[in-house]
Parts: C-alpha cells; structure tokens; sequence
DNA sequence: TGCTAAGCTGACGTTCACGTAAGGATTAGT
DNA sequence: ACTAATCCTTACGTGAACGTCAGCTTAGCA
C-alpha cells in the first residue's frame, strides 16, 4: 500500500490568477482594503511582482489562504503580527510547494517536507494548546452550573 | 444527600476589601491603568460607593473576577464591550449573591438562582463553541500533517 | 506632625487594524 | 475609441484598549 504520489488535485498551483480584489474580498468576507493592508504588512505576497499602479489578481490558492488568515485570526485572537510569525509558514508554502513540484533532487524534497512539517506542527501546538486552555475552563463552567443546579434542587425538594 | 447550604468557604463576600490598585494590578497581571479603564468603562463596579479622590480599594474576589475578565478576554479574543455583555452576568452576580443571602423567600432564591444558570450556560455556550471550532481546524492541520509524513515516507521508502 | 510612596483625576498620546475620501489610472464590454 | 465599473496610490480619520504625564491628594509610618 505505497503512497500514490499526487493523487490530490493539485489544489491552487493550477487554478489562474484571474480574480480581482473584489471579487477576493467577497469570497474571503473581507473588504479590498483589508487585502491591501494585508499585503502591506507582509502577510501577503503582493500577487508576485505587479507594475505599480496595475490591478492585483489572485488565484483560488490566495482565497484559501486569506480565508485561513482570517480564521486564525479570529479563533486564536492573534494579532497580525504574530500572524505574521506563525504564517512564515503560509507565506513560504506557495514557494516551497512550487520549489518542491520543479525539483527532482530527493534530498531536497525532504528538505522541503520537513521544514513545511514543522511549520504545521507549530499551528497544531498553539490550536492544542489552546484547546486545553479552553476545556479548563469549560471544566470550571461546568462545575459552577452543577453547583447552582444542586442548590436549584434543594429548594425544590424543601 | 440533600446538599447543605454553603458548604463552600464563601469566596470573595467574607473577605476584607484591603488591597489597593497597585497590588491588585500586580496580581491579576495588569496594570493601575487597565484596571481603573475597565471600571471606566463599567466593566468593574467601582469598588463600591466611594468618596471622589480616595484611594480604591478591592477584595480577593475583586482580584478573581479581574483575572476571569482577562482570561475571557484573551481566550475567547472579546473585546471589552462583549465581555460586558457577557458579564452583566458576573457583575450582576455579587449583588445577586448578596441577594441570595440575605432574603428568605424562596421564590426569590429560586428565581436568583435561575438568572445566574441563564448567565452560566451562556457562557458555557460561547466556549463550547470555541472549542468546537478549533476542533475542526486541529483535524485540519492533523490531517495536512499526516499527508506530508506520508509523503516523506514515500520518499524514504525509494 | 512631617515625609514619602502610592493613588487620584483629567487629558493627551499611541498602536493596531482597518475605514474613508480624493484624484487619477486600468480594464472589460460595446 | 469610449464608457462605466473597478482599481490604484496617498493620506488622513477612527475606535478600542490602554500608556503616559502633570499636578495634586491620600495613606501609612516614624
């Protein structure tokens, strides 16, 4: 049972960059200076080299990647910077996924595999993590309402 | 095994408002600044009546209810005026705790006791939320993790 | 009673994450 | 080629959540 090298549909290296920011915006729930701040702050790459004052385009690949922006954002309560730190990650996988389909050197594609594993293994222990935290306090909910559900109790019973 | 009323060391009522801002603030990790802000703002009761420039002084439970604001605050990423919609429970639950004691009609107790389940379960929801949300994003990041150990293995296996 | 540390009340400053408006350029459709 | 819609850059505005500074008062101690 080896491993069928690409049966996935290559998700976004394939798909044109053919929306405008616009369209972006909509799709991901943003708003186009949101995107361009974005970009402006580093988070994203600028839709590869464009001559100032051109429209920028995106392609399937940038909306997912905003929309993951957005969720972690929102669900970690990050601030973009650390975002920032966190999606070097991100940021670097449209290289590396592009580096890793041209090279044919082994050696280098497993260089590529680690570094894109650690990169997913620092997301899942802040997500874990915060998880935990969470569940703590869920605990704690939890008991408070039984307590005040028992003492709901007593006073139906007397 | 009728539960006996106030078995618990009654946390924060009995115990003396002694400590001033500084201390406070030093406790619950926050500053001087941040603590009058959330009073400002009706976050915190304000200490109680008190007489225009006089020094603010606060209880153990004081100290509690600030470090929940904060937790709340960084876990669930609320902003201030969220978190006091969703604490119109806690700040309401000192005078409904005081309330509780002192009457003796049970209809009333019931009736206290009631809102503050309401106000537990609300927040009971949001984090169950939360962490259901996560939950989804870790299977992500689980399985995207285990696609490029796969792929590693693949290679390894060559 | 006098000293000092800490606190008080304004009031203005700051950072983040965008919103908004101005004035001009680009692009898709006819 | 023309037009309408969208986009571009630049720049200033905004709300949230505090930071910071000034000038003065209070509280604890010798």
């Amino acid at each position: 049972m080896t491993a069928t090298l690409e049966p996935e549909p290559l998700p976004d290296e394939s798909s044109p960059r053919t929306m405008r920011i616009g369209e972006v915006a909509e799709l991901t729930g943003t708003t186009p200076r949101t995107i361009r701040y974005y970009e402006e702050i580093g988070l994203l790459s600028g839709g590869t080299e464009r001559e100032l004052g051109k429209h920028r385009c995106y392609s399937q690949g940038d909306v997912d990647r905003i929309k993951e922006i957005v969720r972690l954002k929102d669900l970690l309560g990050l601030s973009l910077e650390q975002l920032s730190q966190l999606l070097e990650a991100e940021s670097a996988r449209a290289d590396i996924r592009r580096e890793y389909q041209e090279t044919d050197d082994p050696e280098r594609q497993r260089a590529l595999l680690h570094q894109s594993s650690g990169h997913i293994a620092n997301q899942l222990a802040l997500v874990r993590g915060r998880i935990a935290e969470l569940s703590r306090l869920e605990a704690e909910l939890s008991e408070r309402a039984a307590r005040v559900a028992e003492k709901l109790d007593a006073l139906s019973d007397s």
